[in-house]
RNA sequence: GCAUCGAUGGUCUAGUGGUAUGACUUUGGCCUUCCAAGCCAAUAGCCCGGGUUCAAUUCCCGGUCGAUGCACCA
């Protein structure tokens, strides 16, 4: 058995123990890379995904849609899915082992391999050694590894499909009635909160590197040449620490600083990217991500997607992975509506109006085809086409079809010069997308609020989550299993629902080990009906951290709950 | 995916070719006027499949999961 010796087996053991994650179809032997959430870690994910909700929906105005988990194929053609994420891999005949193909190559100083057609890779494979076993490798089979989970959609038909590897795609597939919902203007943004599918090869890491995950992920379509935010006062003056590339490169601490100085000085390349890196942080510290632990990390330039302007992650401190990325903020340019476009021909643009209406004066050709037609039969419209594009000169001009050039006499056409109306331009928006893993970001909120601390010479084991997240927001007990302590104790826990509180009434073993019970879980606040509560109506309100009460009247108890939840009151002042 | 090691109630564990020890937890009862107290009782276990054997939790093979190393990680 693994011994209680790191962090994470410690939380992993609370988290098994008292049902926030489970090995997935443990009855019928588990499977790496799936997991299940029990009773309390579902609440919490949902406290999660809801605080998240308010700030991208509620703060920021955007919506939020949900799309299939299957796709056809052609999405992820289109996105480039089915090319790209792949590990090109080869198995070696002498000794079995799979190898990275690509990464064989480059050990041997043949970048690019990666990108040869099958055959030529094979070739240059032939004459390479084995990395496992060192026999040369000769005649192998270059089998590419997708990391997309495939199936097939419908009967007989065997039309292929896959589980989505972001939920980013379907949001984009979706942009042309999105648009429309946003009445034809930029910028806009729509959010998407669900499972995404990677078959990972070697899912070792537990809760971070799982093949079905939760993402919340946002895209903001935004006017390429306006990535100033509207509304990039709220964070101009927010710090948060940056982890530049050239801090990295030299290994230097990263710097805290503000959006504003950081934009600036062109270290984060525009403001909604820096926009959506304190709106990051702040949410992060607000799940319960300790400030001091967390770091915003920029890609570097060989790292990052080719199309990617600038991406940074959040990344969090875990005492067993290290730094983990749980957010990804990427401005992904116009990639992947332009690869949509290409693939399904469908328009991707948004009509921008000018202020003003501009008069352009323009020279149009317009070639006469009473003329050309009989001349050049079945090459006229190739030719017509060439004289549209061409710039004329006095007595004609020389177009080029099919590689032959051919002179055209200013008689065959007419160079008209007219004024026409320009009312806007068509463009494609660039896409600002922040990326969250829900289930990351549930571990490290876990990992970072799991503590022990003496109390005697007890160890107490408490969760210290905020009270937004917490599974379980108030505890209620009677002190005594009698004297009618129990009933009045039911009729508050009954009431604290009614008003919309996760309320749990425990009314089993001593009065120590019920409030062990609820630390251990997270619940911030425990309410405790004793005699006299009988006396005087009022009962005490017990705070996890401090341990420490205050009596309050049960009248006044649903609200003073609600405000210590949300936030608008804390336990310190409510003891003032 | 490869190599090494491991897997016993919910948790941590003792032990064995003849179905298993203890502690904690949980549940019920007694007791108890605020931080895992005490007493009584109960529930509950040898990862899965195959082989060897009269008999396998134990030995062998395969698998699953986990740890570690390698490889991998938009």
């Amino acid at each position: 058995m693994a011994e209680m010796n790191d962090i994470y087996e410690k939380v992993m053991d609370v988290a098994r123990r008292r049902g926030f994650v489970w090995p997935s179809s443990e009855i019928y032997g588990s499977v790496a890379g799936f997991i299940d959430y029990g009773p309390l870690g579902a609440m919490m994910k949902r406290n999660i995904e809801n605080l998240w909700r308010s700030f991208y929906i509620v703060q920021e105005g955007y919506y939020e849609i949900e799309c299939p988990i299957i796709g056809p194929e052609t999405i992820f053609v289109a996105s480039g899915h089915v090319k790209e994420f792949a590990d090109i891999m080869i198995q070696c005949p002498q000794c079995g082992e799979y190898l990275r193909a690509d990464h064989l190559a480059a050990e041997h100083g043949i970048e690019g391999a990666g990108a040869l057609p099958a055959e030529a890779f094979r070739e240059v494979l032939y004459e390479l050694p084995c990395s496992a076993c060192g026999e040369r490798l000769g005649d192998t089979d270059v089998v590419s590894f997708n990391l997309m989970f495939e199936t097939t959609i419908g009967p007989g038909s065997q039309r292929r499909g896959y589980l989505r590897p972001e939920t980013a795609q379907g949001i984009f597939t979706d942009f042309p009635r999105l648009l429309r919902f946003y009445r034809d203007k930029l910028p806009f943004g729509v959010v998407q909160i669900g499972k995404s599918y990677r078959n990972e090869i070697s899912p070792r890491q537990g809760m971070i590197r799982l093949r079905e995950f939760s993402q919340a992920e946002a895209e903001i379509f935004v006017h390429p040449d306006e990535k100033r935010h509207p509304a990039f006062h709220r964070y101009a003056d927010y710090k948060a620490p940056l982890l530049t590339i050239p801090q990295q490169l030299e290994n230097k601490p990263p710097l805290t600083t503000t959006m504003r100085a950081a934009v600036d000085a062109g270290l984060i390349a525009n403001e909604y990217v820096a926009y959506f890196i304190a709106l990051t942080h702040r949410l992060l510290v607000e799940i319960g991500v300790d400030p001091a632990r967390l770091r915003f990390r920029q890609h570097l330039t060989d790292e990052r997607a080719h199309y990617a302007e600038d991406c940074w992650d959040a990344e969090v401190y875990s005492g067993r992975f290290g730094w983990v990325e749980v957010v990804g903020i990427a401005d992904r340019t116009d990639y992947d509506l332009q690869a949509h476009a290409r693939h399904s021909g469908t328009s991707m643009t948004v009509f921008i109006p000018y202020d003003e209406v501009k008069r352009v004066k323009r020279r149009r050709i317009v070639p006469d085809m009473g003329m050309l037609g009989p001349k050049f039969r079945g090459r006229a419209k190739a030719i017509a086409e060439a004289l549209v594009a061409s710039d004329p000169g006095k007595e004609g001009v020389t177009v080029v079809v099919d590689g032959e050039e051919i002179f055209i006499p200013a008689d065959l056409y007419q160079v008209r010069e007219e004024e026409v109306e320009v009312r806007g331009e068509e463009v494609v928006p660039h896409v600002i997308e922040p990326s969250y893993g829900i289930d990351r970001m549930l571990y490290v909120v876990l990992e970072h609020a799991y503590a022990e601390e003496m109390v005697g010479d007890e160890v107490r084991t408490v969760l210290r989550l905020p009270p937004a997240v917490a599974p379980v927001q108030v505890a209620v007990f009677p002190l005594m299993n009698r004297d009618g302590l129990d009933v009045i104790a039911q009729q508050i826990a009954g009431t604290l629902a009614q008003h919309g509180i996760i309320a749990q009434y425990d009314d089993s073993g001593a009065i120590g080990r019920r409030y062990r019970r609820q630390d251990e879980i997270g619940t911030p606040f425990a309410v405790t009906v004793d005699y006299d509560t009988k006396e005087d109506g009022t009962v005490t309100i017990r705070d996890r951290d401090s341990m420490e009460q205050v009596r309050v009247s049960i009248d006044a108890l649903p609200a003073t709950v609600c405000s210590l939840i949300s936030g608008t009151t804390t336990f310190r002042k409510l003891r003032a």
